[in-house]
This record gives C-alpha cells, sequence and structure tokens, in this order.
DNA sequence: CGCCAGGTATGAT
DNA sequence: ATCATACATGGC
C-alpha cells in the first residue's frame, strides 16, 4: 500500500513555537482529522475543499495534497503567527505556564468560516464523538467527491436548498433546523460571512449571532477557529469555572490579546485532565 | 431510567 | 435584563 495517498508534497520549516499536530487537530476545534490507521503520528483529512494527510519530520511539517497549495495551508495552520512570542507571555503566569507544558504546540486554526459556522452550531449541547459523527454524515451526503472516500464541506448555497428530511440521516436533532436556516441566510447574502472578516470583533460577534443556532459561545468559536480572532474566548461550561476559579479578575493585561490561545490550552489540558477547573 | 454532552431559543419574572 | 426550561440524540 502507498505510504502517500496524495503523492505531491508540501514541506514547512519549523514554524515558532512549534507544532503538535494532534493537540491541534484533535483538541475540539477542528472535526474532519483522524489518526492515519497506519502510520502513527499522520494525520488524514479535509480543510474546506482540501484533502491532506499531514506528518511532522523533524520540527518540519509535511503535507501530502492533490495540489500544493502553500498559500491556503500556511494561513490554514497559522505558521505565520510567531507562538514562541506568546508561548514567552504565557510564562509569566504560573497556570498558563502550567498549561504550555502540558500542550506546547497547539495552534489555533484558521479554518473556513461556513463550515465553522455548522460544526460549531452542531457544537451545541453535544459531545465531541457526536458532532463528528454529525459533521461527516452531512460532508458525505452533501459534500462535493475528493476522491479515495473524502468530501469537501457542503456549500451554504447547496445547503439551502435541502430540507430536513434530506438532512434526516445525520441525526442531529433539533440543530438540523438551524443550519438550514443558518445555510438560507448566508445563501441569500442576508449574512455576509466575507464582511464579519472585516467588523471589529464586537459587531462581528454581533453579526454572526443572527444566525440560527449561534449565540455568543458559538459565535466567539466561529471568530477564534475560523477568523483567527486570538483575542476571542469563547466561554463554556468548562472555561467558566476554570476563569471563576483561576482568573477572577479575568486574564492578566499581556494575555488578553491572546486570550482565545490561552483558553485553547486550558480547553486541551482539562479534557487531558478533568481535575483542573473542578476542586479547591 | 436518569444524567450528561464545547448552548441556544423562548417565554416568564 | 436575568432566569428557567425544552430541545434531539446517543453513550454511560
Amino acid at each position: 500500500m502507498p505510504l502517500l495517498l496524495h503523492p505531491p508534497l508540501l514541506r514547512f520549516a519549523q514554524p515558532p513555537g512549534g507544532l503538535d499536530l494532534a493537540a491541534t487537530l484533535d483538541c475540539g476545534q477542528a472535526f474532519r482529522w483522524r489518526p492515519h490507521p497506519d502510520i502513527p503520528g499522520c494525520w488524514q483529512g479535509v480543510a474546506g475543499r482540501h484533502p491532506a494527510t499531514l506528518r511532522m519530520e523533524e520540527g518540519d511539517v509535511v503535507l501530502e495534497t492533490p495540489r500544493p497549495e502553500e498559500a491556503f495551508w500556511r494561513r490554514y495552520l497559522d505558521l505565520d503567527r510567531d507562538y514562541a512570542a506568546i508561548h514567552e507571555i504565557f510564562r509569566g503566569d504560573p497556570v498558563l505556564a502550567q498549561a504550555l507544558d502540558c500542550c506546547p504546540g497547539i495552534r489555533v486554526l484558521r479554518q473556513d468560516p461556513w463550515e465553522t459556522v455548522c460544526t460549531f452550531i452542531i457544537s451545541a449541547n453535544n459531545n465531541i464523538p457526536r458532532i463528528r459523527g454529525i459533521v461527516e454524515r452531512l460532508c458525505e451526503g452533501w459534500g462535493e467527491p475528493l476522491g479515495e472516500g473524502l468530501y469537501g464541506f457542503p456549500s451554504p448555497q447547496v445547503m439551502a436548498r435541502l430540507t430536513d428530511q434530506d438532512l434526516a440521516p445525520l441525526r442531529a436533532g433539533y440543530r438540523t433546523g438551524y443550519l438550514l436556516a443558518s445555510a438560507r441566510l448566508v445563501a441569500s447574502g442576508e449574512v455576509d460571512l466575507d464582511a464579519i472578516g472585516e467588523l471589529p470583533t464586537q459587531s462581528a460577534l454581533k453579526e454572526l449571532c443572527r444566525l440560527r443556532g449561534v449565540g455568543v459561545k458559538v459565535a466567539s468559536c466561529i471568530l477564534l477557529f475560523a477568523y483567527g480572532r486570538v483575542e476571542c474566548v469563547p466561554v463554556d461550561v468548562w472555561i467558566r469555572r476554570v476563569m471563576e476559579r483561576l482568573y477572577p479578575a479575568g486574564w492578566p493585561p499581556a494575555v488578553v490579546p491572546y486570550g482565545g490561545i490561552a483558553q485553547q490550552m486550558l480547553f486541551h489540558q482539562i479534557r487531558q485532565n478533568p481535575r483542573l477547573g473542578l476542586e479547591p
């Protein structure tokens, strides 16, 4: 069997601050990556309409993908952001220093906005394995075939024409209606996801909340995980507990501009060890 | 059976 | 404005 599913190779020199693929691709910000069944440390999946297999080699990122779209992947993996400098700031705070020891190479992705809208609508009051399953069935049913059993994420135009019955196989429950209503708002241009990228964070948040099934928390996830607004902090039950307990006055001032990255590290750490947020 | 899962929408104070 | 409750589904 070929080692390389997607022969054309793309290689990026070790980014500042490093990259931990497992921590980054499997930490609850993206739902379409899975460990390669045979090759340890290797991940395969789809970003938007771009399939790929990823692995690390001596600190470098190595990507197998049908077309070598370097700019796309550089942006997707946030390789141009200096995480080493951000880690330096986090080192000044005992809690974040500890989180950093736990997951040093975690990065915040810049995913496709529409895909992120949908995956986080689905995430509400749901668990991660089930979110994965619903997203997978959505793409297999309505996404563009990309070969090798992979599918792109269906566009808002395609989803806007679907019915409740079309999406019944997803088993998404009441979120199905939210997906369809949101697809129609985006497809009609009533909510403009490109324009939102140019808005100040507060206005962008408000605009995203016009979508069905999108409240403040989901909107924050979209700004953080699709638009690179790393100051945005999605507050779920876990993070709320941690913040109340450990940062009653909010982040240290130097951390504020990178609160979303700090949040992501803490979330990852909690998932590995649920103690952090809970006890005295 | 009841509880929970990266919440949100809705209607009542 | 704040607060309680229902909401589909599946795993434990």
